[in-house]
DNA sequence: GAAAAACACCTGTTTAAACGACTATTGTCT
DNA sequence: AGACAATAGTCGTTTAAACAGGTGTTTTTC
């Protein structure tokens, strides 16, 4: 390492903390993020389906909008119709078209969809165990809190 | 809500802490990384593309083969050689396969590249400034201890 | 020293993401 | 009531991701 390395960066590579800090969470979800999608990717789904999935399922019986769905999405979906397609074709969610008002198509999560809810939930909880399990409850705590308070001053986040 | 399910989920919506923590993870870097993409966006470039830069910018002037860069970039990408041909064709990087060892090539950035990482420094340090710059110093050391602990035991990590 | 294995990268093909334009339905305004 | 705008989804097309299989090169093994 340089002295001109030492004396800008504590650590060698980043430019700032911010931006080491974006790394870092980037670096980590992705990690994460492969792990879980093995999980998924036995039962034939991806985490953006098992999402909208999880979101009917606290819905129901209620349907929910193609819209408020998408809206309630983590990642936004420029293309619900399609992904609905998928689910809809794997016979996981049904779409009814309402009447009072014809332009909105409800979706609700069918027995089907429900069922494999339910067998995932198993597997993906011992993945998150795995994976945050070693952090004591108070640490945990406090990633959940610091990660709340990065996403506060992002312009972009309505959620 | 029926019994069964009134027995099977304790809380609406997270099952543990440590599902919380994920979705937590995953919204927040969502979130803000779609603000960054944004960035990236005005200069015509990912930031899949960026990382290899920047990559290839520590590497200078000595070059880095295909696989090493590969093994070096955050996000695994299972495709070096599109998304090369891709920054090659926009002059971003060049390619030449070694002499000594045939089967190897080796990518450098070319001036353009420099002056591009150049011209996004900035927007991009500014973009990282906008969204970690309101938590103190001391919190976003902190958040990255967390992540890299939280990194540890997820078994898909070699880095 | 020839055959087989290992390596480093490339290519073909399938699948999904992204962006915009498009259709159908409802609401609004005069 | 009729024109115009707004809304809710859908569809077409371009682009990139993912996976598997293929090509040329070097190393290993017998």
């Amino acid at each position: 390492m340089t002295i001109d390395e030492a004396q800008t960066d504590r650590l060698p590579k980043f430019d700032s903390l911010q931006q080491q800090a974006f790394l870092e969470l980037w670096r980590t979800y992705d990690c994460l993020k492969a792990e879980e999608e093995m999980v998924f990717g036995e039962f034939e789904i991806s985490s953006q389906q098992y999402n909208a999935l999880r979101l009917l399922k606290t819905a129901s019986p209620s349907p929910l909008a193609v819209s408020a769905l998408g809206q309630r999405m983590i990642t936004r979906a420029p293309d619900m119709t399609r992904m609905l397609d998928r689910l809809e074709r794997q016979d996981l969610i049904a779409r009814v078209r309402r009447d009072d008002n014809r332009r909105v198509v409800e979706v609700t999560i069918t027995q089907a969809g429900s069922k494999l809810l339910k067998r995932i939930a198993n597997p993906i909880r011992a993945c998150h165990q795995r994976q945050f399990g070693h952090l004591p409850d108070g640490q945990l705590m406090e990633l959940i809190a610091l990660l709340r308070a990065a996403r506060k001053r992002a312009n972009s986040d309505a959620r």
